[in-house]
RNA sequence: GGAUGUGUAGCGCAGCUUGGAUAGCGCGCCUGGCUCCGGACCAGGAGGCUCGGGAGUUCAAAUCUCCCCACAUCCGCCA
């Protein structure tokens, strides 16, 4: 572990102060802090307003006793007193040796051990295995990707977790597919696996709904629409409606049919205009072995459901395909999990069941009909759950179904046995569920579950890492995987690609395979920063041009000014050795100054990204980090500096905060080019 | 109706947890600066904010409390 020396500095002050206060017999906690940015009032300050009320003493009289009582201290050049505030101005010389030495000889000096000793479960991304990820789950991969990296550098012991959702009628559907396209080997082999398979997805799954919607109306009205049943038309749709009204059947019904068959016509229009050819492949396959789908995705999803051998090596394999695509997008970015947690599995294990029995043993089960719903609220009475939850006592929690009026459980019971996974069989000491915003109350519903299973004690280890949703600038506004409409990451790493190269790279004559290596960094770098830097709970608009655009809050920018940094230090053989700690202090001017004081802040705010959970705290320290080296580079020279001394000690400076600046790159999973 | 979030300059954002000095930053606009360690930079300026509105607490409120407004998302048989 090493010292934190902002806060070492900031406790000397403190000592100093304490000293005062029992001299002048002075009452109250005087707090240090950082002063204002654009004053001129010295490096830290204490405003004296409350010490003033308490000892019956005027701000600014009191502020000059202090002052004048102050004692002689190695790190504080001069106290002054101004306003009704102390100002310490520290003593250049004294801090740049202890500050930069420190650095130099310690470059993971900005690790800590604040976290421990705790194993920490971050989950994320989490994407249906039903076709590729889209930029909504890309979010939370980012978010937890990064998060992930902060908590390792506060010395918790981290794992990444992806949630396979593999149950469900969704895949039955794209396995069915699937296997067909298999067997007639009609498999285009030009696209990327799970993008494929989300077309596999969305064509079969229309001709799913086609059927049953053709079904019903045939059973309960013997009515008989066309003659595909795996098609359907806007006369059929037409024909419905004049139908239903000859019948005299209630307005809304008839207006529940029409508006299921007009949605669904919707959906088959826009999907077919997009990949003719391939929903004709399809449908053809269909056709051929004239599949019933009615029965056939509910009674694949019951064998899978009951782990039969075939059933589950089929409905395994199609999954794990698109779970390879899906990690190799999430890899291009940079971004890998430690574990895979399979839905299925838990519900083979019989944990869901037993977190069933739980549910109804502790009387938390309602019935309604034959569904079973959750008590949600009388959850919410037990000890601390409210409270842990930030629910006003008044706040009527809606109660969730557990188990369908078919018999089948549904996510949320599932995932109260995922959730006490996490706790028991990777024995975490906090999980984070990093999950979209509309989720949130879901995951309340979870955790006020766990506690009705009586598992408090797991209940309070979970976080719901929120976040809102995120949009590419020009794109249509509302992704649905059922139309495939979505952003891709790939898509988005293109985009943004074609726009680092065209901004930076084109002019430049590096070998062609150095160009492709430093256009990915930038992109990937470009991307993640954009995300991470702004706030989580802010709705976020993904603009390629403006992430990689020159001079803005951007990682091109910061990742520019440590190729400047490297770029002085290729024309010296600078190596720092300890025996040169006292040229350090010639670093007294206020641009140098200005960088060194930065420098030792990242400790504290990789401290409070980690507690706070606040990724973005990183990114704009690294922003002012660059700026600040951007300013100092522009006023001083360093390599024809005036003294041979004063040149180490700026080498040394431009090493440091290159260093920094890559080290803090790195904790939100963006690499430092050698050259742009 | 309820829950949660957002609201800060023409635009995009930070600051709110833990109240402090003239509310910061970037883009955009104007002016200036390279015989340079690559200007993907820096300096200066103009302009512009009732910090969504109102009230309260306080020596001090963008920040805390209460009320209200707008927008977004979610609220039993998909996950």
């Amino acid at each position: 572990m090493t010292q934190n020396l902002e806060t070492i500095i900031i406790e000397d002050i403190q000592s100093g102060l304490a000293k005062v206060f029992k001299k002048l017999n002075l009452t109250g906690k005087p707090i240090i802090q950082e002063t204002s940015k654009k004053s001129s009032f010295g490096d830290y300050c204490t405003p004296i307003f409350q010490i003033a009320k308490e000892n019956r003493k005027n701000p600014n009289d009191l502020a000059k006793l202090i002052i004048e009582n102050f004692p002689k201290l190695n790190s504080v050049e001069k106290v002054s007193a101004e306003g009704g505030f102390v100002n310490y101005e520290l003593n250049r010389a004294f801090c740049s040796r202890l500050f930069l030495s420190h650095i130099l000889a310690n470059e993971k000096f900005y690790q800590s051990d604040l976290y421990k000793g705790q194993r920490i479960i971050v989950e994320h991304t989490s994407a249906n295995p039903n076709g590729p990820i889209h930029i909504g789950n890309f979010r939370g991969s980012i978010i937890g990707d990064t998060y992930a990296r902060i908590l390792k550098a506060v010395g918790a012991e981290v794992f990444t977790n992806f949630y396979v959702d593999d149950l469900g009628h969704q895949i039955p559907v794209l396995v069915i597919g699937y296997e067909l396209l298999k067997k007639y080997d009609t498999i285009p082999t030009e696209i990327k696996i799970d993008h494929l398979l989300g077309r596999i997805y969305a064509i079969t799954h229309t001709m799913y709904d086609i059927q049953k919607i053709k079904k019903k109306l045939k059973e309960k009205y013997s009515l008989v629409l066309g003659k595909d049943c795996n098609w359907i038309t806007k006369e059929e749709v037409k024909q419905l409606e004049a139908f239903l009204k000859n019948k005299n059947i209630p307005e809304d019904e008839q207006k529940k049919q029409l508006k299921q068959s007009s949605f669904i016509l919707n959906i088959q229009t826009d999907i077919y205009k997009k990949f003719e050819n391939f929903y004709k492949i399809l449908k053809t396959c269909v056709e051929k072995d004239d599949i019933d789908l009615t029965t056939a995705v509910p009674d694949l999803n019951r064998r899978y459901m009951d782990n039969e051998v075939d059933a589950a090596k089929k409905v395994r394999a199609t999954c794990e395909d698109a779970l390879r695509g899906q990690r190799e997008e999430l890899a291009i970015l940079g971004i890998e999990h430690d574990n895979y947690d399979w839905e299925a599995d838990l519900q083979w294990s019989g944990k869901v069941d037993t977190a069933l029995k739980n549910l109804k043993e502790n009387g938390f089960l309602i019935e309604d009909g034959k569904a079973r719903l959750f008590d949600a609220n009388k959850a919410a009475d037990l000890k601390g759950a409210r409270e842990y939850l930030k629910m006003k006592s008044s706040y009527e929690i809606p109660k969730p179904i557990l188990v369908t009026s078919t018999g089948d459980t549904l996510y949320l019971l599932r995932d109260i046995a995922y959730s006490l996974k996490k706790v028991d069989h990777y024995s975490a000491d906090k999980v984070f569920n990093v999950i979209g915003k509309g989720q949130e109350l879901s995951q309340r519903q979870l955790n006020l579950a766990v506690r009705a299973v009586g598992r408090e004690d797991a209940a309070n280890k979970m976080w719901h890492l929120n976040y809102e949703f995120i949009e590419l600038q020009g794109a249509l506004t509302s992704m649905s995987a059922r139309r495939l409409q979505y952003i891709t990451p790939l898509e988005l790493y293109e985009k943004t690609r074609e726009a680092v190269l065209e901004n930076f790279l084109q002019n430049r004559d590096y070998p062609q395979k150095e160009k492709d290596e430093i256009a990915h960094i930038v992109t990937v770098g470009a991307i993640k920063y954009s995300i991470i830097a702004i706030g989580l709970m802010r709705k976020l608009l993904f603009n390629p041009q403006e992430v990689v655009s020159l001079s803005n809050n951007t990682s091109p920018f910061i990742q520019y000014a440590y190729v400047r940094s490297q770029n002085i230090l290729a024309k010296t053989d600078f190596s720092w050795d300890k025996k040169h700690e006292s040229t350090l202090e010639s670093l007294l001017e206020d641009e140098e100054w200005a960088l060194v004081l930065s420098l030792i802040k990242l400790p504290n705010i990789v401290q409070n990204a980690a507690e706070q959970i606040k990724p973005e705290l990183i990114s704009s320290y690294l922003f002012d980090l660059a700026n600040l080296f951007n300013k100092f580079y522009d006023a001083h020279r360093v390599l024809d500096a005036a003294t041979k001394d004063l040149i180490t000690a700026r080498l040394a400076l431009t090493y440091a905060t290159g260093k920094l600046i890559t080290e803090g790159l790195k904790l939100l999973g963006i690499e430092s080019p050698a050259r742009m």
